[in-house]
RNA sequence: GGCAGGUUGCCCGAGUGGCCAAAGGGAGCGGACUGUAAAUCCGCCGGCUCAGCCUACGUUGGUUCGAACCCAACACCUGCCA
């Protein structure tokens, strides 16, 4: 018989991460009473999962550490119809490529769960029982469950039907099939709690209520809050786009500079949502950050940790490599090839073939790596003093770099502004 | 359906024949100061083979040496009347 920590919920409660829950007291009963099972969906809507649903797998985490089942489910079925967004219809993907996401997102999710001993992690795909499921038993004895006039209550549906695009019957039925999904784990697994975010909020209680009319079973549900910016802009995206957990979508080095520029006032917050350190040590952080914000403790506490986790040990060390000697400055030339190399893949880069003896003006390798969007805007740089060539400052705007500002023969560090890099290869 | 007004650069908005790549503000970018922050100050902010040229003021056509600006048609938007 597995023990349970009996403060999980409270530590859960502490680091903000229950937005809304079913009944509180009821919840904090069962989950000391013994281990509940529980289970989290995610939908293949693109080939990785994002910084996004990181919270929602380290919540299952810290579930299963506390003693608790997990079971991480990924929506084979779901993933065919789309949750409905309150702006705009979901386009359909094909059965081929929702089936190739699941299996990426079911390996994402495992990397975060473990699968050893009495609480290991289960894992399940809803096209199991979705599939084989006849469109008439559907309607009997899903369908007739759902009131109509609670369904359109529910926000995301309630935004479309009151714009003018409307919503279409098969993103109408998605709360049906999410809120099947917990009638047959609760079924299947005895599961009685299902977590996710906080736009989730109406599809967990779809199934809630389910259980209750189908088996009159009383289970429980709480969402995780929706993580922002200071200003209140969505988290997770940058001027390049959204942070994905697969590496060749976002760089490890993209991620680890994403936690590393968090915002002063939301490191706290970050911490106690992504990070496993202890209250105590989190507090500490929180203190070191609001006291010498400069030294940007918990920042790179959060980067470190995160990076680490998601990335494993070895490209943790790499990033922070190439962070170091990529803004360390003027050591570049010391810096050895391997270094060097492995620094400069995480950035974007233009490659120009070595042939000829004269290399392309600076002025045209900014706008080449994409730094700037014109050789106007790039040329103006120059001009300004906010473009660097090997962390050197541009001074010329008809500058042509050498053979001898080629670092190991082949590499040009390009930079705009303070952290803006790029780099230039050159082949053959 | 009738009358009136409008459509300008990423957004808001001035401009009513040459001095207009187009005032001002916002957003964005760079510099200084910092911490690869924030705030503040300064500069930049269509493109290019950059003292010049090209493209652009809803669309198409016209008047003129010359049009964001005048004329015509079309499209869309807004107000008032029905």
């Amino acid at each position: 018989m597995t023990t349970v920590r009996t403060d999980v919920l409270d530590d859960l409660l502490w680091r903000g991460l229950v937005a809304q829950s079913t009944d509180l007291a009821a919840l904090r009963a069962v989950l000391a009473a013994g281990p509940v099972t529980y289970y989290c969906g995610f939908d293949p809507t693109a080939p990785s999962l994002h910084i996004g649903n990181l919270v929602q797998l380290l919540t299952m985490r810290r579930l299963q550490d506390g003693g608790h089942h997990p079971i991480a489910l990924v929506g084979g079925a779901t993933g065919l119809i789309g949750d409905p967004k309150p702006t705009a219809e979901r386009t359909l993907q094909t059965r081929e490529t929702v089936a190739d996401w699941v299996e990426r997102v079911r390996a994402q999710a495992e990397r975060f769960l473990s699968f050893e001993g009495d609480n290991a992690a289960t894992v399940v795909n809803n096209l199991d029982w979705t599939e084989p499921m006849s469109a008439l038993d559907f309607l009997r004895d899903i369908g007739r469950h759902f009131r109509v006039n609670k369904m359109i209550a529910k926000e995301a549906v309630g935004a479309r039907l009151q714009s003018e695009a409307g919503i279409n019957y098969t993103e109408f039925s998605y709360q049906l099939l999410q809120g099947m999904d917990f009638l047959e784990l609760y079924r299947r697994h005895g599961c009685t709690l299902q977590t996710g975010g906080s736009d989730q909020w109406g599809n967990l209680t779809a199934g809630l209520d389910l259980i209750h009319r189908a088996e009159g079973g009383e289970v429980h549900a709480f969402a995780t809050p929706l993580v922002t910016k200071a200003d209140g802009s969505k988290f997770g995206k940058t001027e390049t786009g959204t942070i994905w957990l697969d590496a060749s979508m976002t760089s490890p080095y993209a991620f680890y500079q994403f936690w590393l520029n968090a915002e002063d006032s939301q490191v706290g917050t970050y911490l106690r949502i992504f990070s496993f350190r202890e209250r105590a040590e989190i507090e500490a952080l929180e203190a070191a950050t609001r006291e010498r914000p400069a030294a940007r403790e918990g920042q790179r506490a959060l980067a470190d940790e995160l990076t680490a986790l998601v990335h494993g040990p070895a490209e943790h060390a790499a990033v922070v490599a190439a962070s170091l000697a990529l803004f360390g400055r003027g050591s570049l030339e010391e810096l050895d090839e391997r270094t060097l190399a492995a620094s400069l893949a995480e950035l974007p880069r233009a490659t120009i073939p070595a042939g000829s003896g004269e290399l392309p003006p600076v002025v045209e390798l900014l706008a080449e790596t994409g730094l700037f969007p014109s050789r106007s805007a790039a040329r103006r740089a120059v001009v300004e003093g906010g473009a660097y060539l090997n962390n050197q400052r541009v001074a010329d705007e008809a500058a042509v770099p050498t053979k001898a500002d080629l670092l190991h023969g082949r590499w040009l560090l390009l930079r705009r502004g303070k952290r803006h890099l790029a780099a230039v290869e050159v082949t053959g």
